[in-house]
DNA sequence: GTTAGTTCTGTTTTT
DNA sequence: CAGAACTAAC
């Protein structure tokens, strides 16, 4: 048997993990130590021994992480290519589950997803009407506390809300307002898909148990960043049975900005009695002095399960400090280095990783690269959905596929321009709310309403006619992308946008967008055993459409955040920006737990590296206009001396820093008295 | 309904 | 400084 072979070649931790297949399981999965080799090999262990494919239940994230995943599983289920266990993410397992069941908690089936831009707007929408609204709050801000109330509902463990803000009351106030619009709407936001399904578990015990029947192991990963819901929406599935194994690491968690519960993971051997934990501690991606550098960082951590990772390599070049004297040096030395080092030691390109703790630190790094014509590509920024003429199609799919979305509808009854400006928008949705109808059936119905001009009233009946008959189209599920084709080309979209958009240039790459948009319609159809309009939406929405993204990701030397980082791997790495206020970032430090968050960071950085690691900061740097002096992060301290060699940049710190601040001080005081 | 001018604010990001 | 977001004026 061809599993055993494999399991025989683990380690003895891992070989334990891989074995225990019923009860709790924890597995405490350092930097590099093989975790997902573990997780896919338990899997087909599993399925080896006799659990049917379908009765396990493996969820993640991100769907990188789930695609990996069944790719790694499949790979290794050779023989028999049936059906696989079930692999994917929080949010689309929800779903799915939702999209069967969500009528026994007084929704409609046919709703739709909003993503994080929809639920903006839709809160300028619902700001507009409130009383007390203190402009200093930005809808972002009031946004996170609702998804944040959202996440962590009270529960017996975290019922203590200590800090009430203003923003804290003020969103609590808009909260009930902004269930009731979602819910009108007939839309579910993301956080709604996870606590809708811990609903429907919670109240409807015989859903629970088919669950339950079906889903008989059950598996975790990346477990440091679940939140509240997630917990309690694994918890309850998991039932007495409890075959639950939850892979995560708490030292890489990072996103307890986001509502991540590093709780969940510390507390996890004591909500569920009996766990068996097991460490992989052994690292097979770094040489020791990098996992030195390492655990001296993370050593200084409290809240923590501890851990120390080893290897069994060599202890490799030292970790390289160097001190730029400013970010232009800090971006050109990275750039010589990484020249050098490439020809030294015969690298390519894609073995080299930039990581920084913002995005707006690639740009120096892309202009230093670009000046050596060194081949590099981007991680991460703008996404392709934010733009606003695929907002604006997908606005109309929206309506189509849900007719209750007036949110929706709202944003493109006048795009493009068809004569129903702001006047006759609040005579349609008035009337729609006195006669409670849906704006969709109110524009239908525009005729009868008083004050409302022939000519808006003839559009608006024009438009509804417009939105019912793609309807109809759209409802046959097949040469999807060639309707959407004609709707665009129906309503003129194009002329709109040359419209928008002066430059030929920026209108082209537009109308780029929309044959992409179109396109993707298509490839879906394509792709999908049962295609469907409401489908499409959904992989809109939760997919991140990585096609997309690893075709403009052209290789070369790869720049990335922090974030997004986690899970990868480089021969050689450059953490850059490694400087008080912005490694510890000037915020973080207020926050609770944001500092050993910020350490957590430049851990997962550390521990990318394979071979060599450099580490840079900058004696000045030009912060908005100003340039400004800037001190090494407290955290260059905790990694152990011996393992660093320090490089300093030619001297350019200005000799005399005092000079320059008493010339500022002067010059501020001439201002004063009006010199 | 658009356009130009003004103010403000600068993390991290998946679903 | 640069980009967004908002305002005021055309």
């Amino acid at each position: 048997m061809d599993i055993y072979n494999e399991i025989a070649r683990l380690n003895p931790r891992q070989k334990e993990a891989v074995l225990h297949t019923e009860g709790p399981l924890l597995i405490l999965a350092g930097a590099g130590s093989g975790k997902t080799r573990v997780i896919t090999m338990r899997t087909a262990y599993l399925l080896h021994s006799g659990a049917p494919a379908s009765s396990v239940l493996a969820v993640t994230f991100t769907n990188k992480a789930a695609r990996e995943m069944k790719g790694r599983v499949s790979a290794m289920l050779k023989g028999p290519k049936n059906k696989g266990p079930v692999i994917s993410t929080f949010h689309s397992t929800c779903l799915n589950i939702l999209r069967k069941e969500i009528e026994r908690l007084g929704y409609r089936k046919d709703f739709t997803i909003y993503d994080t831009s929809d639920q903006l707007s839709l809160l300028r929408g619902l700001l507009n009407d409130v009383k007390f609204y203190d402009k200093s709050f930005k809808v972002e801000n009031v946004l996170e506390r609702i998804s944040r109330s959202k996440n962590d509902m009270p529960s017996p463990k975290n019922s203590v809300r200590s800090k009430e803000d203003d923003i804290d009351i003020f969103a609590g106030a808009l909260y009930p307002k902004y269930l009731e619009a979602l819910k009108t709407l007939n839309a579910l936001d993301f956080d709604d898909l996870l606590l809708l399904a811990l609903k429907l578990f919670r109240e409807h015990p015989d859903v629970l148990d088919k669950y339950r029947d079906r889903f008989r192991y059950i598996m975790v990963d990346e477990y440091q960043d679940t939140n509240r819901v997630q917990y309690d929406f694994i918890r309850l599935l998991a039932g007495e049975r409890k075959n639950l194994c939850v892979v995560g690491d708490d030292d890489q968690s990072i996103y307890g900005w986001r509502g991540a519960n590093l709780g969940n993971i510390l507390d996890f051997e004591k909500d569920f009695p009996g766990t068996a934990v097991v460490r992989l501690e052994q690292n097979y991606r770094s040489f020791g002095n990098i996992l030195l550098a390492a655990n001296g960082v993370i050593r200084n951590n409290r809240k923590r399960m501890g851990k120390a990772l080893w290897t069994e390599k060599e202890n490799g070049p030292e970790v390289k400090v160097f001190k730029a004297a400013d970010s232009e040096a800090e971006a050109k030395w990275v750039a010589d280095r990484i020249m050098q080092l490439k020809y030294e030691k015969k690298l390519s390109y894609e073995d080299f990783a930039v990581i920084y703790r913002a995005n707006l630190f690639s740009r120096q790094f892309e202009e230093a690269l670009r000046r050596e014509r060194l081949p590099y590509s981007v991680v991460g920024g703008t996404s392709y959905f934010e733009h606003r003429e695929i907002k604006d199609l997908a606005s109309y799919l929206k309506i189509i596929a849900n007719p209750l979305d007036d949110h929706s509808l709202l944003r493109i009854t006048n795009t493009p321009k068809r004569g129903l400006g702001p006047s006759a928008i609040i005579r349609l949705s008035d009337f729609a709310r006195d006669n409670s109808l849906s704006l969709l059936e109110a524009l239908d119905r525009a005729g009868e309403i008083t004050g409302l001009g022939e000519k808006a009233a003839g559009s608006a009946q024009r438009f509804a006619a417009l939105i019912g008959k793609y309807g109809e189209l759209f409802a046959g599920n097949k040469g999807m992308g060639g309707i959407l084709k004609d709707l665009t080309e129906e309503i003129n979209y194009r002329d709109h946008i040359c419209a928008l958009y002066k430059t030929p240039g920026a209108a082209m790459k537009r109308l780029e967008n929309i044959e992409g948009f179109v396109e993707s319609l298509s490839y879906y159809e394509k792709d999908n055993e049962s295609p469907s309009l409401h489908g499409f939406l959904e992989t809109l929405a939760l997919t991140d459409m990585e096609k997309e993204k690893e075709e403009k990701n052209g290789g070369g030397i790869t720049l990335i955040s922090f974030h997004s980082s986690k899970g990868l791997e480089f021969p050689v790495v450059f953490i850059v920006g490694v400087e008080e206020d912005i490694l510890p970032h000037k915020k973080s430090v207020y926050q609770d737990g944001g500092l050993e968050e910020e350490r957590r960071l430049f851990y997962v950085g550390i521990t990318r590296a394979m071979k060599e690691l450099h580490i840079t900061y900058c004696g000045r740097r030009l912060k908005y206009k100003k340039d400004e002096p800037c001190n090494p992060s407290r955290f260059l301290e905790e990694i152990p001396e011996e393992v660093i060699k320090r490089i300093e940049g030619i001297e350019a710190t200005s000799p005399d820093e005092e000079e320059e601040a008493a010339r500022e001080f002067f010059s501020n005081i001439k201002k004063i008295i009006g010199a």
